[in-house]
DNA sequence: CCCGGGCATGAGAACCATTCTCACACGTCC
DNA sequence: GGACGTGTGAGAATGGTTCTCATGCCCGGG
C-alpha cells in the first residue's frame, strides 16, 4: 500500500536528451516544439518519442503540463513541490509562485458545498516586462 | 471608439436549440455531447453549427469555456460577472464562486515580477456529495 | 564480457476534436 | 413579396496526439 514502485526508466539518450533540453528552457513549450529544436541542434529524436518522454516526466513529477487555448500541451521542467504558474502569454517565460491562501479558500469553498477529494488549478498570464518593452 | 457593435445574430431554429439545451444542464458539457443530445431529441443540428453556435455564445459571453484534461472543450450557460467554478469531476455539476482575494493577489504578484496586462484563470475540481455517496 | 528478455524507439497510420468549404436555405430589412 | 447576406450542413481537411509493430538497445544474469 505504499508509493507505486518505479517502473524502472530506462536511460536512453532520447530520454536524456528531452530532459536536457527541458533544463535550459524556462518556459512552457509545446511538444511538437521541442521536437523541432531537438531536430535542429541533430538530436535525433523521433516525435512519438518526445510525447512519451515528457508523459513519463509528467508521471514522475518532474514536468508541468498547461493547456494553451487552443488545447495544445505545453511542458515545462518545475519543481516537485506545489505551486502556481505566473506564465507570460507572448514569450512564454515562467515565474513558479506559491499562493497559501487559495490553498485554504480552495478546500473551504469545496466543504461548504459539500465537495470532497478536491483539487484546483490557478495560472496567471500576463505579459512580462521585457516582451512589454519591445511594442 | 465605443464597444464594437452587435454582429447582428439571426434568430434561428438550431442557435435557440443549443441555448435552450444549455439553459437546462447544469454542468460543463462537451460540444460532441451537446450535438448527441440535440440529434436525440430530434432537434436535428449540424455539428458544425453547434460549434459555430458555441462560439458565438461565449464571444457574447453568455457562455464560458473550460478545457477538460485531454483537451476537449466544455460549455456551461453561465452569469456574465467574474467568478470562478467549483466543478464536480465525475458528474460535471457546477457551482459559480467568487473569490476576491485571488484578484488582488494575482495583480499584486504579476506586479512583483513586472507583469503587465494580467488575466488569471482559477477552477476547483472535486468530487460533489452525490456523486460521492453512490460510490 | 557475452546473452537474452523486454522495454524503448521511430515512421507512418490511426484517431478525434475542431475548423473549413461551398452550395443551398432562410431570416431580415425594405 | 423579394433581394441580400448570413446561417446551415455534409463531408473534407486540419493538426495535435496516440497507436502499431517491427526493430533496437539497455541492463541484469551468467
Amino acid at each position: 500500500m505504499s508509493a507505486a514502485e518505479v517502473p524502472a526508466r530506462r536511460q536512453t539518450r532520447q530520454r536524456t536528451a528531452v530532459l536536457a533540453l527541458l533544463d535550459e528552457l524556462d518556459g512552457f513549450r509545446t511538444a511538437q516544439d521541442l521536437h523541432a529544436q531537438l531536430r535542429e541542434r541533430g538530436d535525433g529524436v523521433g516525435l512519438a518519442t518526445v510525447y512519451r518522454a515528457l508523459q513519463a516526466l509528467v508521471d514522475d513529477g518532474l514536468v508541468d503540463v498547461l493547456r494553451s487555448e487552443v488545447g495544445e500541451a505545453a511542458y515545462r521542467r518545475c519543481s516537485p513541490v506545489h505551486h502556481h504558474h505566473l506564465v507570460c502569454r507572448s514569450c512564454g517565460r515562467t515565474v513558479e509562485v506559491a499562493d497559501p491562501p487559495v490553498e485554504r479558500w480552495a478546500a473551504r469553498v469545496a466543504a461548504e458545498h459539500g465537495f470532497a477529494d478536491v483539487q484546483h488549478q490557478l495560472e496567471v498570464f500576463g505579459t512580462c516586462a521585457a516582451c512589454a518593452a519591445q511594442r
